[in-house]
DNA sequence: GCGGTTGTAACATTGAGTGTTACGGCCGAG
DNA sequence: CTCGGCCGTAACACTCAATGTTACAACCGC
């Protein structure tokens, strides 16, 4: 699969922000982030962007701009920014529609999209089950 | 998500060649599948070959060539065509390594992989639980 | 007004997936 | 033992999403 950095860079984010206000700041510049991430800061920018829509964010313009959390980090799942960032389904279907004279072609999509429904499902159930709170403990305790 | 079809298209080449040989055909070609799938032979042979080195199918070659299952229909789950297809993580990591000089950018792939690894077992649950009986059961369902 | 940052457009680059052509290798049929 | 059909695979073009980069208008605390 074309594995993407969307939301590792997307949690990467995240727990930096709650960290930094943590130590007493109030808000974290994509210039900071995009450092620590090793990225573009437009890229942290555009992604803060769709976290923001998702409600998970607040960013601030002007003098002393920057972003901030907009929820508490143990109040944010993985699967929260999962559908912030990731838009489509897993599993695409053909490219082009199957040939309808042929039983399989004519049943095979309606069938898988069934089956992935499931499957999608389940994991959300599984990103559901991790928060952000987890992930910067996880990285805390990986400094170690 | 960069959806690709490569199981949906794998498990429409299955169910095609289970059918057909249900209906007491010996081996399927290439050309078959393709004109069912909506696509082109090379792409067939290319997937079904990795599901050959997987053990799921076999091949003939010389005069009446073609593919045949290697095992039952209802022994072959989605995982076992996804693990055949889909070699990568669901999910990458940064693409440059973050700054290891940063608590955040130092502790996130560790934390990260764990969670992922967490994940995505759930996934392969998920998926082990359809065959592909249960697929062309489906695609049959779905003909009415 | 100044300066720093966001928000976003625009474009280049990269890489995976997919489609296509080509051709050598294999082997049953005749 | 030649022929024809199909596999196996290399080679290349094309598409598209993700990512990286530059640029610049908009915003707002000071």
């Amino acid at each position: 699969m074309s594995a993407n950095s969307r939301l590792t860079i997307a949690a990467h984010a995240l727990a930096w922000i709650g960290l930094y206000q943590r130590r007493g700041h109030e808000v974290a510049t994509s210039e900071q982030i995009a450092t620590s991430a090793s990225t573009n800061p437009v890229v942290i920018r555009r992604l803060l962007g769709e976290l923001r829509r998702a409600g998970l964010v607040e960013s601030r313009r002007g003098g002393g701009a920057g972003w901030s959390l907009a929820r508490e980090l143990e109040s944010i799942t993985l699967l929260d920014v999962y559908e912030a960032v990731e838009p489509g389904p897993l599993f695409g279907m053909h490219r082009a529609t199957p040939d309808q004279e042929c039983v399989v072609g004519h049943g095979i999509q309606p069938a898988m999209q069934g089956i992935y429904e499931g499957i999608e499902e389940g994991l959300r159930r599984e990103l559901a089950r991790v928060t952000l709170e987890d992930v910067l403990r996880d990285v805390l305790a990986a400094s170690r």
